[in-house]
DNA sequence: CTAGGGTTAG
């Protein structure tokens, strides 16, 4: 009997084209993986396949990606004149939709009598993961006019979409929509809505948000993280990291990429050695993103061979992991190895260069001391060369490479001939090489026009004021002092710092804060007078107070990147290479000191300042004194 | 059936 039971089966399976088999078998091939087999009975039949075998055909067509055979499928249902229910249709979209055929997906919605929400917000999340957000928004607005209810799922993808499209104006109308209808705590929705306040600068608010979360998650916890990564409060991201681990949660590949933006920032070498063992050591997946963010952080923490290795071995590279080694040889000012890299990747021809890398290549050249190439390459966006044309942060950037190599003139010159009216940051770099090429004139007009235009940030009336004060003109000094008091909000405080036994020992200048500053301070005095006789000169030009000369003296000496060589001194063994960091540019009088440093206490400095590095062996500084 | 977090720029 069972045997008999098992021949039938096998002579229904074996002949394909008697119609009585045909709805098991279609939904069974498929299931077996027999896609082409199924369509083949597919095309013997007319619209009796029906329901289950048009969604079986269809759910292995998305299964194998197959558009063809898909669009096959399609064709037999209007063909036989089938007429799907509002369930197949949305798995039609579906289906075009990880396609990427969004332009099918979109007409297959738009001739939907009844629409739910899920093939609403199958449309909405599909335009939202392509980055079509615009798409996403307007498709959102005509659900929400024709009644349609959106669900968690709706919400949890729409703020993507808005923070990229329309700002934060929207999101917050739709927040408030959520809070109504008590979305609001669900754990998607709510990392989405974080995301989005982090992502418009609103780190506060994203915060109270992620606090408020009845339960927290990986992915709530990473996009906190990020949040505050992506605008630099690296600290801030370090200690969510650790409470991520702290309630038992596993970090997953996306967590660690973004904890590496915060050790970049922070120059945690140790850490994202650590960091990188743990990826390896948990066998995560090794996807691109992550490796990228690996190269960043041991370029910006000065270990360029080990960042060169890692994009070696990449089995696919991006055009961010070429961006990120071309920054990587940029911040340490070796312009022709990022010439040469350049090269490659536009002879490898598997990505294209993108605004970035034509960015860090300009600013390659600048700091390479390399401004005719750069100019050539710029000349070359122009004329269409590379594909991108330049916009304004490319000009800024040019802007920033004359005005470094004391090119103050033309530099001038290339803002008036900007297509777009210059931006701040455009001024700003202007101003800022004014000052160190003291170009009283040009600094003065660009410095009370850049004030009109942002007369909040600080930093444009500091380096206006630091112009007239090496002018000597210290009553404009005063002027100027006194309507920075009056509107801007107080600036970033300078500060270094160097990481001894796993903790980061931070210094201001004239800093009282540091337990052990008294040990400093005295060890300080010591040194100086040892410097001297090796022929460091206190250059009295870089302080900015019309005070006494050896009140100037003393101010230098206060600068916290000596304070923190100072320690680095006091707190490691002999011939141990000292490595400071600086949130700020640093000055001329410093650099002098830490390469005079250098040589008298046999110690390898490295010194990184917000842009780029300074690699100092034996009196020689990695930069050729050029930044 | 539909969903959230990601790396490079200065």
């Amino acid at each position: 009997m069972f045997n008999f039971m098992r021949l039938i089966h096998r002579s229904f399976s074996s002949s394909p084209n008697s119609a009585l088999q045909t709805f098991l078998p279609i939904s069974q091939l498929c299931s077996n993986g027999r896609l082409q087999e199924a369509l083949l009975e597919m095309a013997m039949l007319g619209p009796e396949i029906g329901f289950h075998g048009y969604d079986a055909l269809l759910n292995a067509c998305l299964d194998k990606r197959a558009l063809r055979e898909g669009q096959r499928v399609h064709a037999h249902m209007i063909k036989t004149c089938y007429l799907p229910a509002t369930y197949l249709r949305t798995r039609l979209l579906i289906f075009y939709g990880k396609c990427d055929c969004l332009e099918d997906a979109r007409k297959v919605l738009d001739e939907m009598p009844e629409k739910n929400v899920v093939s609403w917000t199958a449309m909405i999340s599909r335009y939202s993961q392509t980055g079509h957000s615009s798409e996403a928004l307007s498709v959102f607005a005509e659900m929400m006019r024709s009644d349609g209810k959106p669900n968690e799922f709706t919400f949890a993808t729409v703020f993507t979409s808005c923070i990229r499209a329309s700002g934060l104006a929207l999101g917050k109308q739709i927040h408030g929509l959520i809070v109504k209808w008590n979305y609001d705590s669900h754990i998607f929705v709510g990392s989405s809505l974080l995301d989005m306040y982090a992502k418009a600068g609103q780190i506060v608010e994203a915060r109270e948000i992620f606090e408020c979360l009845p339960e927290r998650d990986v992915v709530s916890c990473t996009a906190i993280i990020a949040g505050y990564a992506q605008l630099g409060l690296d600290e801030e991201a370090l200690e969510m990291f650790q409470r991520l681990q702290s309630e038992g949660m596993s970090p997953n590949y996306v967590t660690y990429a973004s904890l590496l933006t915060a050790l970049s920032g922070l120059a945690l070498l140790d850490h994202g050695k650590q960091a990188h063992c743990h990826v390896l050591r948990r066998e995560l997946p090794f996807y691109a993103v992550l490796q990228n963010s690996l190269i960043d952080m041991y370029s910006k923490c000065g270990n360029l061979s080990y960042a060169r290795r890692l994009f070696d071995n990449m089995p696919e590279r991006t055009a961010i992991s070429w961006n990120a080694m071309l920054v990587g040889y940029s911040k340490h000012g070796l312009g022709r190895e990022v010439l040469e890299l350049f090269r490659l990747m536009r002879d490898e021809k598997r990505v294209k260069p993108d605004a970035v890398t034509l960015l860090a290549v300009l600013s390659g050249c600048s700091h390479g001391k390399m401004e005719d190439t750069g100019l050539s390459i710029f000349d070359g966006m122009v004329a269409g060369e590379y594909g991108i044309k330049p916009d304004t942060e490319h000009y800024g950037c040019i802007v920033d490479m004359l005005g470094r190599a004391g090119r103050i003139d033309e530099a001038f010159e290339f803002i008036k001939r900007m297509p777009s009216k210059p931006t701040a940051g455009v001024l700003g770099s202007l101003l800022g090489a004014c000052r160190v090429h003291l170009s009283v004139d040009i600094g003065e007009y660009v410095g009370h026009r850049l004030i009109e235009i942002e007369p909040e940030n600080a930093g444009n009336y500091v380096i206006l004021s630091n112009l007239y004060a090496s002018a000597g003109r210290w009553e404009d000094v005063n002027n100027v002092r006194a309507m920075m008091m009056q509107k801007a909000v107080t600036k970033e405080p300078g500060r270094s710092w160097i990481q001894h036994e796993q903790t980061l020992h931070y210094f201001h200048a004239n800093d009282r804060t540091h337990p052990r500053r008294e040990e400093v301070l005295a060890k300080m005095k010591e040194i100086s007078i040892k410097m001297k006789q090796a022929g460091y000169v206190p250059d009295l030009s870089c302080v900015l107070y019309d005070v006494d000369e050896e009140q100037k003296e003393k101010m230098l000496l206060g600068h916290s990147e000596k304070l923190a060589l100072t320690f680095g001194l006091i707190a490691t063994g002999e011939g141990i290479p000292i490595r400071v960091f600086k949130n700020l540019r640093i000055c001329v009088d410093c650099h002098n000191f830490a390469k005079i440093f250098s040589k008298v206490f046999e110690r390898e400095v490295s010194l990184r300042d917000k842009n780029r590095f300074h690699q100092i062996v034996k009196g020689i500084c990695s930069c050729r004194d050029y930044w």
